[in-house]
RNA sequence: GGCGUCGUACCCAAGUGGUCUAAGGGAGCAGUUUGCAAAACUGUCAUUCAUCGGUUCGAAUCCGAUCGACGCCUCCA
């Protein structure tokens, strides 16, 4: 099967052919981890998780490198904000980070390399620049990029450089350089660094934001490899960046396939109401939305569509979650996992092999979905039909992880459910409605099904 | 100034030349079921794809114009 993919450098869908057969190295920008990841950062990085697991289930071997930005500005301000050491910040935000990905489902990555453990690194790919003639260092001590030096600057972010209108950001930048687009590779040690520094042959300094990424990309998964992603707000002047460092200082081929994912906008103004427009992870979940609401509100839209983020997409997303549940609990008190799949299944995949088309293949599940329930309802459903309806639910799930593990009922609120059934037996109405109301206030729900009484949290 | 994206039902959202009188989800409405509720199921819900032209045997899909929303042009996923 061909799995296509948009490639941000030739804006247009390519077959995806590794490097190295069977298998796909695939560097994704983590965070800076100066403040809590929101939910912005985790569609990026729930994308990059729907495409991880692509590759997976289709037989792909990967080689998943995250890096985490623990050294640049917003670091250094936030230390000093903060009162407190460069490695305190990163600690606690890197944390919070791993744990709320964890909390989303996310595959972690193979590794998770620090800016600051690879400052050598760095340092080496910057000497290597200056030799081969494509940085200069300034009478400060800072090194910068000379974009002239580099004929194809500007391809991935399709940038000619006539057109560049000279921003006041640019106009405003306090360093002295050739080209007014040149970019930092070492920054110069300045007073509010504070003790923030390392040694280098320019002397003390830090290094560039976009080194990190060509120094550790390269490092972990070699000068050339498969795919690098990030957000769209990457592309440039991030990604185009590390390119022209990368190839000038390798003088190698550096990354095939770019892909960027747009942004989540925040669409609902209750939502925005609190610091400065975001949410993050634990302000979600006690909102009452579970990992799998915001997973699914996250994959509802296609991935380089701008996605409105709202109360009312996580409520969809919630009895959408739910619908898909229902059905795998009912089949899964019917029969065991076999191996065999319906030819849903194969549509399924086909179409996240095209581009990662996540609305579309849940559009094929709950096709799917209805189709079981239609016959579950009409009791034409056959054992082997429900064994392969059951496969399919678990193997998408491999992609998509939205089945909810059954939680336990607590013996306080099964003794109540009990009660109840006895009062529903004896046809006491009123006291089994007052027990319905009872379990609702401790946070669980009740329904008569045909079959039985079930009980699930609310 | 340069580069680029988007506009599909009440809401979300696929589809990018014929299978589209446009998938799927949510909401609504009607029904089945039910002590009630909930859930589940069934039916219904865009002859139309921002507008106007053009190309074509054929367009939501290609081209042009117009209107509207938006992104990037140095540190923001």
């Amino acid at each position: 099967m061909n799995i296509k993919f948009y490639n941000t450098l030739s804006r247009k869908k390519e077959i995806f052919n590794p490097i190295k057969p069977g298998e796909v190295s695939m560097y994704t920008c983590g965070p800076t981890v100066y403040s809590r990841s929101h939910i912005g950062n985790f569609r990026t990085f729930l994308f990059e998780d729907i495409l991880k697991r692509v590759f997976l289930i289709v037989g792909y071997k990967v080689r998943h490198i995250m890096n985490i930005t623990d050294v640049d500005d917003k670091m250094i301000k936030k230390a000093n904000d903060e009162n407190k050491t460069l490695t305190e910040i990163s600690l606690k935000y890197t944390a919070e980070f791993i744990e709320d990905a964890a909390i989303l489902k996310i595959l972690p990555a193979d590794e998770l390399p620090l800016a600051t453990d690879n400052i050598q690194e760095m340092i080496s790919m910057i000497t290597a620049l200056i030799k081969n003639g494509n940085a200069y260092l300034t009478e400060n001590g800072s090194v910068f990029f000379s974009i002239e030096s580099y004929k194809d600057y500007g391809k991935l972010a399709h940038l000619d450089l006539k057109g560049l209108k000279q921003t006041d950001r640019v106009a405003a930048d306090e360093y002295t350089k050739d080209h007014p687009q040149d970019f930092a590779l070492w920054k110069a040690w300045k007073e509010e660094d504070g003790d923030v520094s390392w040694d280098s042959p320019w002397g003390k300094g830090r290094p560039g934001w976009h080194m990190e990424c060509s120094a550790m990309s390269t490092k972990y998964l070699g000068n050339h490899f498969d795919i690098h992603c990030g957000g769209v707000d990457n592309i440039f002047p991030h990604h185009e960046n590390e390119i022209a460092q990368s190839c000038a200082a390798l003088n190698s081929e550096f990354v095939n396939l770019w892909m960027h994912s747009e942004h989540l906008i925040m669409a609902d103004e209750k939502m925005s109401k609190s610091l400065g427009n975001i949410k993050t992870i634990p302000e979600l979940l006690a909102d009452g939305y579970t990992a799998e609401s915001l997973r699914f509100a996250l994959i509802s839209s296609h991935y380089r569509s701008k996605l409105a983020f709202s109360h009312i997409k996580l409520e969809e997303a919630k009895k959408s979650v739910h619908r898909i549940n229902e059905l795998f609990q009912k089949l899964n008190k019917k029969v065991d996992v076999g191996n065999s799949l319906p030819d849903e299944y194969e549509e399924f995949i086909e179409i996240l092999c095209d581009d990662l088309n996540t609305p579309k293949a849940l559009g094929v599940l709950f096709n799917y979905v209805r189709k079981l329930n239609h016959k579950i309802d009409n009791d034409i459903l056959s054992k082997n039909e429900a064994t392969m309806g059951l496969s399919f639910l678990i193997k998408a799930d491999e992609i998509l992880s939205l089945l909810i593990k059954q939680t336990d009922i607590p013996d306080k609120i099964a003794q109540l459910v009990a009660k109840r059934e006895s009062a529903r037996k004896e046809k006491n109405w009123k006291l089994s409605d007052h027990l319905r109301e009872e379990i609702k206030q401790k946070g669980w729900k009740v329904e008569d099904l045909p079959e039985g009484t079930k009980c699930y949290p609310l």
